[in-house]
DNA sequence: ACCTGAACACCGTTCAAGT
DNA sequence: ACCTGAACACCGTTCAAGT
């Protein structure tokens, strides 16, 4: 046979492919039992290859972890289509936060291990650089959002805190109540998805309670709005993650 | 040579030997770079002896975990000892963990690593229930706490949060920006250390006010609370986490 | 009763040989 | 120009042999 000459796209699709298959493995056997030969194994392709397209383990892992950026960054645009107030736009995105962390778990704690030097040192330059394009696009609507908020009058920028901290504080937020519970317990039944969902709530309106995000919680019904997200915008998620009355068009199992 | 038959107290003493090799390797090489040879190097015991302590990497994993929530509970019970108000004595259990976490970045993030079923599967019953037990002795005092702000009327529990909601919140958000901070940048510079700082402080004074834990932020001056703690409390580990201002008795280096 | 270290299985990574 | 898979080094774990 004479040597073809891959174009650019076949080797996208190609990378998606091993990347897909690398996170299936990663939600039966967790991150530590992902290897390079269960990879192998359920590709067409030789060891070699994969290495023409990962520099290493490590550089497979940031490629699965961006690829969980990149769904997240679709579900916050939606999120940000809620039809509320800027307040209740970002419970909508911490919403689509907590429920890829539900249907993704392994994906969703990469992203710490991701800013860990053992993993960084071993990616290539350019999906590291892919990796910080990524944050941006997650970051950069949510610093539009608490712009918005300032000029609607719904929020003043607490004394020496700039916006990026107002983003930061909530990302870490959400994210230590998530990380904290999401391995805490047996596997993820129904009523556990309910539990959670309380506490990244709570913490969430707190937070904004504290930072005078108007309305308060005592002046709106913020249980009502996350009912209506997940019904309005993420149905068939919610009813994923455990919330089957979420869900509109269920299919009989 | 006869066989002897060895005592608790020097099995005890030969584990902590083992966790504390464990440790120092992780300080340079990562918790990846861990590994049962490089322990079997720097001790005079062999690798049978070595699985005679710890059933796998991972136990001794969990070992070098619970090793640091002993040491954080007891600067908890220092942070405790702080002359001030709850919410103050709060802040300086806040301190703590962030001195924690920049003297031993790998050991504080053990902590999530500890909570993932690849880890607690492999982990010793005997290690795990250590574990949990060391949890109570964490979370204890931080109910206790609570409790006295609750008796002060400096607190009253929100709408439908327990006391246990009221702890776990707190620390997520501690864990959560602590998490993603700490290896964000490069080394730790005195520098990095104060931004550190300031996020975590200001994370906790929008959720303690959201919360309405008096007294609030603009009823009293939390930056000069912090700067008694670290003062008062925790000289020594101020300066060694890179805010030199703090030690009274620094050696000349 | 306890310790030792050779032996084994597994896994990440490379690269000479192939097409 | 690209792919293959044997080969190598490394690492976790075990266990027969020793004292």
């Amino acid at each position: 046979m004479s040597p073809r000459i891959l174009d650019n796209n076949q080797l996208l699709a190609r990378e998606q492919e091993l990347i897909d298959t690398a996170l299936q493995i990663m939600e039966t056997d967790g991150t530590a039992g992902l290897t390079m030969d269960k990879v192998v194994a359920r590709v067409p392709y030789s060891k070699g290859t994969i290495y023409n397209h990962f520099t290493s383990r490590e550089d497979l892992l940031t490629g699965v972890c961006n690829a969980g950026m990149s769904v997240l960054a679709e579900l916050f645009s939606r999120a940000l289509t809620f039809n509320g107030t800027t307040r209740e736009r970002l419970l909508a995105v911490q919403y689509a936060y907590l429920l890829h962390a539900l249907l993704q778990p392994t994906q969703f704690m990469l992203v710490i291990s991701a800013k860990t030097a053992s993993l960084s040192e071993r990616t290539s330059e350019r999906r590291q650089a892919e990796h910080y394009q990524l944050e941006g696009r997650l970051m950069g609507p949510m610093l539009k959002l608490v712009d918005e908020a300032i000029t609607n009058r719904e929020l003043v920028l607490p004394k020496q805190m700039t916006k990026q901290q107002i983003v930061f504080t909530n990302w870490a937020g959400s994210f230590g109540a998530i990380a904290l519970l999401i391995n805490s317990e047996g596997k993820c039944s129904g009523r556990q998805g309910l539990a959670f969902q309380s506490e990244i709530f709570n913490h969430a309106n707190l937070l904004l309670d504290g930072m005078q995000w108007h309305p308060l919680s005592h002046e709106m019904d913020y249980y009502k709005s996350v009912e209506r997200i997940a019904q309005e915008i993420f149905p068939e998620e919610s009813a994923q993650a455990g919330n089957p009355q979420y869900s509109q068009r269920m299919k009989a199992n």
